[in-house]
DNA sequence: GCAAAAAGTCCGAAATCCCGGACATTTCTC
DNA sequence: GAGAAATGTCCGGGATTTCGGACTTTTTGC
């Protein structure tokens, strides 16, 4: 499970409290003082999520909160108002913020939401992993002639039926449930040698 | 968007206003007045989170919060506590309560955190699937016979050229790189059906 | 080293597949 | 709604594949 956190944080003794706050909970604060010290690791595979206050000299939280959403939309920015400020707040959530905080927040509710945070982000992440590998096998079934295809397959099927039987041609044909001379065929037709698929496997025979 | 609520609240009058707030932000909510009018649509596949009342007569929040968790430990469960009763709402979290809200509780509030826990529950059921196709393709590869593994193969090409080109026989098989007849002839011996590919695929054409 | 079993090779007929061509049907285009 | 283009259906001969059987070579077991 990721446990980043990016904190950005103009004043010195807050931010060193939430980092406390952090590591006392596992949690792995990123330490920063502002916008520019942070930018760096914000992009679109970070494992961990953004914790911002809103009110800081030259670049605000809502400056950060629009940098991290065009890096990954999905990364999530939790960010830090003022006591009772809840139209600032309000504007936040409507930007994209994940959630907000008021200052000053307690431990608790702080790591509560940040794990919240966390734990979306790393749904996100686990959900493009996913729909990469089902798109990249997707592809593999979908790239090439049709007679590439096939024979790929068919050579994969034969060769692995071979290392498995330790090379003997007729015993794979049996695995396999075709007839040993269909086999010799087939193998002849796609240049499997049957030599290079000895010893191959350690259980084989 | 999944963006239902299952709500469990005794006391008639707040919840009527919970169900209000919800349905002005696009919510769907499902009112039940104590735990046994909620059970059954709390299941491993419900499309949507709980929200509870913790203290009630006969069954309570924390009584609803094991029960959910019995049942899919996934699906967040947000519950209400008591005004600054933060020991108790300390304890949900700890049993694995996804959010609590203390009452009276501020509209925007509520729907900002049951808006989140609609959003990881759709992450996760979006996970799960995602998880199950791709179970669903390891286990095509490498079982059967030789000619079941092949006839497989082989119509997954010709579903997934007929998919990407909306069920067009003749275009699919111009993708393949076969003549259309052969393409046919396949189809026949496979026993596809050309027709149940159209509209599948949305940019097909 | 001998017999038996398994592995590998060659052949040919039956079965199957490939694919062009002819034709019917549907869909598009103006 | 006529003509064109694409889709779908049917046929048949030539090419390929399948697969049993006969044979040779290699491996196995004693």
């Amino acid at each position: 499970m990721i446990s980043k956190v990016l904190i950005i944080e103009d004043d010195a003794a807050l931010r060193a409290s939430v980092v406390q706050s952090l590591e006392l909970d596992d949690l792995e604060p990123i330490s920063t003082g502002n916008f520019t010290q942070a930018r760096r690791p914000i992009r679109s595979n970070f494992k961990g999520v953004i914790l911002s206050d809103i009110k800081m000299p030259d670049y605000d939280g809502f400056d950060v909160l629009r940098f991290v959403q065009s890096r990954d939309p999905d990364l999530p920015v939790i960010l830090l108002t003022g006591y009772s400020d809840v139209p600032t707040a309000m504007k936040a959530m409507k930007e994209g913020a994940y959630d907000y905080l008021e200052k000053p927040c307690d431990p608790d509710r702080l790591v509560e939401t940040l794990r919240r945070a966390l734990d979306h982000r790393n749904l996100v992440l686990q959900n493009r992993s996913y729909r990469e590998e089902i798109d990249a096998r997707q592809k593999e079934t979908g790239s090439g002639t049709f007679e590439e295809q096939m024979e790929n397959h068919e050579r994969q099927i034969i060769e692995y039926a071979l290392i498995l039987e330790d090379g003997k041609v007729n015993m794979a044909a049996k695995r396999l449930g075709i007839p040993r001379n269909t086999m010799y065929d087939r193998m002849t037709r796609l240049r499997v040698v049957a030599k290079a698929f000895r010893g191959v496997n350690d259980d084989g025979g």
